[in-house]
DNA sequence: TTGTACGCGTTATCAC
DNA sequence: GTGATAACGCGTACAA
């Protein structure tokens, strides 16, 4: 690799010079810019960005740290998808560190990044607590920023949405076409998003003076194969129901098969709703709707701010909150009524 | 952020120390080795990788280059999700960077990862030629890793999959079961991949002494809308047909969707066989079989052959050739057969 | 318009 | 054991 140096000295100039004719900036005339393209040209010089990013202290890149338990699916790769594609588009790269499954590493995971000098990070945090990282915020100056977490201190560096009121409008949505049974099957209980969704749907039947059965609630791990036991347990108690609300799409088609297998028609004897929109759900079935989740929208509207603070230096203190939630039907409603 | 050399004045000692104190080479003294570290500690110092990468020349980095035509569904998050775990379980880091939707831009991409001096690069490429590549892969210091395309000179530095073979699989499969109808949709034809699959299909009708017929030959995007057109351009031709090998999973659900909107039995009248195995696919429909694409394989092993090549200094020439070939079954083989 | 000299934060090679 | 000092390759005041 030849550097600016050996560039310099085979157009016969300083490095200074030929500095100045790559960035555009400081006059030069034409005939030594000649004469230095001519010399980069030969040399099949390259920049190395490492040197230009150590004077210059910043990067050009941002970080991304996800941790491994998201690492499957269409959830990963939209928000992976929306994040490269949107930095791409402001001339910036993303490095993708994995989180791995616990705090520590997601800490780790942060500090290498900003050892990297990325010039910002972005989280979507599993085990890191929001306490947490409102302190790691504060120990640094580049921005640390959260998506899916309304952190407490530092609401201007996270972004979030309604999670509880996905799961009220999922519910309500079963209830106002008749169905009274609704079972629910929960995410991993140690996310955030998890209890959010289940309370909505706790507050959904209070609402409508529906009681929580709890024998209606099972626990499921996002998998579609736990989609499947959770039937299966829920199928163990013995207590009918006219709907399942699933904590996101994955369960939600565990869930169908399950049935399907039992000869259960869905959605005549018994409708299901899901989470998350997965991008070939509405080829699957006329049996499933969801309740969209926001990802792209969280990791653009991140993104956009990160950006306008990197260039600008503002970073708006206003919240930003995404509660426009709707439900995709893959059908007319007819289905869904409760028999 | 503190430096080195604070810390070193903390300590009272220079700068080497500190160096060797961190990175465990030479001697140091008990006592020292303890003053640097408390200094450490209060100074809240952190390395920068920037400066470290520029004095060794290595970045811990490995870049990957992905179309955007790619970055949606499974097949992209099966890529990096193998890519990132892989990578960092032994300690590198995946750099992501839009290939966009041109040989040029594939090209600047990998430019800028040799530019940020990445150890190594990967691509996944759409749009540059073997060629192409063969001649990049000559012009740079670094090693430059291929997958899925056979290059003709530096075959250590590809990996690839018998996509043809897959072809003949799937639709030997229909054949042995008593089909002889059989359509077949297409990928983009500007992709390898989609028309290797299409000769595949050809071989194995012709192997079996049946005419290829051109109104059974449907060309689709990709995307599941474009299943749902292929079928419509299909029964356009009134040519009758009992099974369709749909080029990849996600045009096969809109095969499905489509035919069974249209009141088609699936897969009683007509089969369906796909592609790529999309992770929710065995719980999708009981009418959906595919030929596994090795992707994560494919990444998996050129990971491993890299990783070997950077901490070794050595790379295989051996050619890396996947042909281990299987049809998923989401059922027994009862319903694929012809009636 | 161009060149000199120094700084960015490390690592590594010497002497001491 | 430890401390100067020279790389690494580039940006940029400041001087000329």
């Amino acid at each position: 690799m030849s550097t600016m140096q050996e560039v310099a000295k085979k157009a016969g100039v300083s490095k200074a010079t030929v500095s100045r004719v790559l960035s555009g900036k400081g006059y030069v005339s034409e005939a030594t810019k000649e004469q230095v393209y001519k010399a980069i040209e030969e040399a099949g010089y390259r920049p190395n960005l490492l040197a230009r990013n150590l004077a210059l202290n910043k990067s050009q890149c941002i970080g991304l740290v996800v941790t491994n338990t998201l690492y499957n699916g269409s959830y990963f790769s939209e928000i992976l998808s929306q994040a490269a594609k949107k930095l791409a588009d402001n001339g910036r790269q993303l490095i993708l560190v994995d989180g791995k499954h616990s705090a520590q590493e997601e800490r780790e995971a942060i500090q290498f990044l900003l050892d990297l000098r990325c010039d910002a990070v972005i989280i979507y945090p599993r085990f890191l607590t929001v306490d947490e990282m409102d302190e790691i915020i504060e120990q640094h100056k580049q921005p640390i920023m959260v998506v899916n977490r309304k952190l407490r201190k530092h609401q201007s560096h996270c972004i979030f949405c309604d999670h509880k009121g996905s799961g009220f409008l999922a519910t309500k949505y079963l209830i106002e076409r008749g169905h009274r049974a609704i079972a629910f099957i929960t995410g991993s209980m140690d996310s955030p998003t998890a209890i959010e969704r289940l309370s909505g749907y706790k507050e959904a039947l209070n609402q409508y003076d529906i009681g929580v059965n709890d024998n209606l609630i099972a626990h499921g791990k996002w998998s579609p194969a736990s989609g499947v036991a959770a039937v299966e347990s829920l199928l163990a108690h013995r207590e009918k129901f006219s709907a399942v609300v699933a904590s996101n799409d994955e369960m939600a088609i565990g869930v169908m098969k399950k049935l399907n297998d039992l000869g259960i028609s869905v959605p005549d004897e018994i409708s299901i709703i899901g989470f998350d929109n997965i991008p070939t759900a509405p080829y699957l079935s006329p049996a499933l709707s969801s309740v969209k989740d926001p990802v792209s929208e969280m990791i653009s509207q991140v993104i956009s701010r990160l950006i306008a603070m990197l260039d600008g230096g503002y970073l708006s203190k206003e919240n930003i909150f995404i509660s426009d939630l709707q439900v995709r039907n893959s059908v007319a409603d007819g289905p869904f009524t409760a028999k």
